[in-house]
DNA sequence: AGGCCAAGGATTGTATACGATCGAAATTGC
DNA sequence: GCAATTTCGATCGTATACAATCCTTGGCCT
């Protein structure tokens, strides 16, 4: 019972601050996907990979129905695929794959910043999360913590979309953020942290403009740079390797 | 009548003619999604009502477990809500978030049509599956089959949507549509079938000529119009009060 | 009478047990 | 030796059993 399940994941990061003392009643089903969120963001599972009930659950000393039913969210959140009695694997992570997800997400974000402009939540008090998340990039960024980077960024966006005060928005948007923890995972090579740091800002003076047409630019141009130079099936082929020589050690010993 | 979770419905729509007879070894999880939702969209389940894990089990001859895992997908697609220990509730269908998952939808249709257009899915074979979907809806409306008007329309935006490509994209459309059909269960007064039948005749002939700013306009005002007129608080209070006096007479005897 | 506390029932959360299905190794027949 | 078949292990899907929690009801005290 004593593995270390307390990954502070994306969602643990933005409610800690608000609600402090709710954190008591949660079910092993919300500690099973945080789990397994935080395994694929650190690379543990790769895209394609089987995942087995059984292995997840002894991980965590646990049963299997909560790691099953944890699964099943996962898997309606397109972060897993299943088949009837052949088991679950994480999405293979194309490069197509990752433009749709992308194109979502760009989607999603740009509507819910049109709201927010529309009702004024683009001054004032409403700013400071975004803020608080700018000054959390930098802090990151000087530690060079890429898992904290990314964390930072998701959370930015997370507040740019609540800004917009749509609930179902919201919701749809954690599930393709849920998505982009894999690449998270594999991308930590976390050059040009800074660029990052400095689109942000840029995005956030567009908003305070309330220029729509360049805010769009601005997200879709944004989104995309995280990804757009990256070669991944070269980096998820590395990562392979690099497990099987860990495994091959260990078997070695 | 596929309902959510898997895959893009350009695939199940190609599937659904040639596999006819692989229906068979689904899961009971389907099952008992399929048939809650089909229970929501007939009103035997109204916004905000409970939802006992053990009534539904009963009712539909099966073990606890798999609808649990039914109910946790869709309140994953945000159809229930859950605390925990203290059950789950159909959600509470307020005119604000009904205005919400339109929003949401509207946005993820005009995305997936605009890229339709791009990939000049719009002539052709491209759509077959809309003038079919158009069909059917025409064969339920002489019928007066409520139900099955709304699953025609459901076909149709899938349809729709699917002509983009865009499976992630696709995925989350089929969440928001879950949602829609408790109102498809409350607005049964099916008045106006028919013009229902020739705004999806408009959007396709549209979406046809390719004029992207016309799409746009339809799709809103379509989506919209579905909704606009109806009076859900005093739908739900009448279906709910309809229900208690049955409930009543049937104690009574 | 009214409020506080306790005990009970009801319902959810989790664990264990068992049957069903798939994939592959082993076996048999040619 | 190779292919088809059978068997077997692994894993998933489902059922049943048990524990944890909540909510209500009844009693008790003031």
């Amino acid at each position: 019972m004593s593995v270390a399940l307390d990954e502070s994941s994306a969602f643990t990061a933005e409610l800690d601050d608000a609600e402090w003392r709710k954190v008591r009643p949660r079910t092993l089903v919300a500690q099973a996907m945080e789990s397994i969120i935080a395994a694929v963001a650190r690379g543990l599972i790769l895209p394609g990979d089987r995942i087995v009930e059984q292995e997840i659950a002894t991980a965590l000393g646990i049963s299997r129905v909560p790691v099953r039913e944890a699964l099943r969210l996962l898997e309606s959140q397109g972060l897993v695929v299943s088949e009837p009695y052949k088991g679950m694997r994480l999405v293979p992570l194309t490069r197509e794959r990752l433009d749709e997800v992308i194109e979502v997400r760009v989607a999603l974000e740009t509507s819910a910043v049109r709201r927010a402009l529309a009702r004024g939540r683009n001054r004032g008090a409403a700013l400071d999360g975004l803020r608080r998340a700018i000054d959390e990039l930098e802090l990151m960024a000087t530690r060079g913590d890429g898992y904290g980077l990314a964390t930072a960024d998701a959370r930015f966006h997370r507040e740019l979309c609540g800004l917009g005060g749509n609930r179902v928005l919201c919701t749809l948007w954690e599930a393709i953020a849920v998505q982009l923890t894999i690449i998270v995972g594999l991308s930590t090579l976390g050059k040009s942290m800074h660029g990052i740091i400095d689109e942000h800002r840029r995005l956030l003076a567009a908003f305070e403009r309330g220029d729509a047409a360049e805010i769009d630019a601005a997200i879709e141009e944004h989104v995309r740079a995280q990804t757009a130079a990256v070669d991944f099936e070269g980096l998820i082929a590395e990562r392979r390797a690099r497990r099987e020589q860990r495994a091959e050690r260990s078997q070695g010993r």
